[in-house]
DNA sequence: GTTACGACCTGCGAGC
DNA sequence: TGCTCGCAGGTCGTAA
């Protein structure tokens, strides 16, 4: 889980040592880290090889490195992706799985995913509104909380319209974008409000709210250098952030709430674990969980 | 059109 | 000591 902070975090490293910089030499050493790339590992590396960095954009968990050719590298952090600057004669992580060198023969940029669930492909920039350009497979990613054109009551809206449970809804990056596992128990947490909340039962007071906690959490977040558990959650220099210290909900179970005292709860949810307070977030009434 | 769910993938820790 | 199994979870494709 990297998430909107994490990634943030990796996108203004990015910007500060790569753009400008043209790049030299591309290595894929495991083929999944382009599965994306239709065209396939060798175009990925004809196309990337002599470009020129021009800056590093985001929309939630998607970010970017435009080219001076009206193309972007696509990248995608997964579960478990990092891309660190190194010196360019520093040793290679056991989990390397693309290499950029540059021409002016600093640091090179590496990516390094454990799992491999992330990735770089090579896409054209589309026009949108606003001027914006975003490349085609991120033109389905909702605008973020930290977008400055981000519209809070369409999140209010189309929270409101779904007919599924508030956490789903939450993690739906076509309504709201940079939202994951971690941020969105936060957010539950602070809102008060259990993960099976039924959308359709969510007041437009309270679905403001959760959006606003759900700002503050990824703002506070990104303020300490993201959340990290272990070393899997690193800026571009492979240093960790704090806000793991500041978790009210996420990892929490059999912990006492920090706002009542009982102890958390661990629960499963869509193939994953939902972090609660049972006093704090009880089930909604008529609601089965079986 | 919307929602739910399985597959993808690897390292780690628990249990035997 | 070594093996097996469950768990972590973001996104996409498919089924309902």
């Amino acid at each position: 889980m990297p998430e909107l902070p994490e990634v943030e975090v990796v996108r203004r490293g990015l910007d500060k040592w790569v753009t400008g910089r043209t790049v030299e030499s591309v290595e894929i050493l495991h083929s999944r880290a382009t599965r994306n790339h239709i065209a396939g590992p060798k175009d990925f590396i004809s196309r990337l090889t002599g470009r020129t960095v021009a800056a590093v954009s985001r929309r939630g968990k998607f970010m970017w490195l435009v080219l001076d050719d009206d193309h972007a590298v696509v990248t995608h952090l997964g579960m478990s992706g990092q891309v660190l600057v190194q010196e360019a004669d520093a040793e290679r992580e056991k989990h390397l799985r693309i290499r950029c060198t540059f021409t002016d023969g600093g640091r090179a940029m590496h990516f390094v995913d454990q799992r491999t669930f992330g990735g770089m492909a090579i896409e054209e920039l589309i026009e949108i509104d606003a001027g914006q350009r975003l490349p085609e497979s991120v033109l389905h990613i909702a605008r973020d909380p930290l977008d400055p054109l981000f519209d809070p009551s369409t999140f209010v809206d189309g929270i409101r319209k779904k007919r599924t449970q508030v956490k789903r809804a939450i993690l739906d990056q076509n309504l709201i974008s940079g939202v994951g596992n971690i941020y969105a128990d936060e957010a539950l947490w602070r809102t008060k409000l259990h993960w099976a909340t039924p959308t359709e039962r969510l007041k437009r007071p309270v679905a403001q709210d959760l959006l606003g906690h759900a700002t503050d959490v990824m703002t506070e977040a990104l303020a300490q250098g993201g959340t990290s558990f272990d070393s899997l959650y690193v800026n571009v220099n492979g240093e960790s952030g704090y806000f793991s210290r500041d978790l009210n909900a996420y990892g929490r179970e059999n912990e006492p709430c920090v706002r009542c005292g009982s102890l958390m709860v661990r629960e499963a949810f869509a193939n994953r674990s939902s972090f609660r307070c049972p006093r704090c977030q009880p089930k909604p009434r008529g609601i089965s969980l079986d």
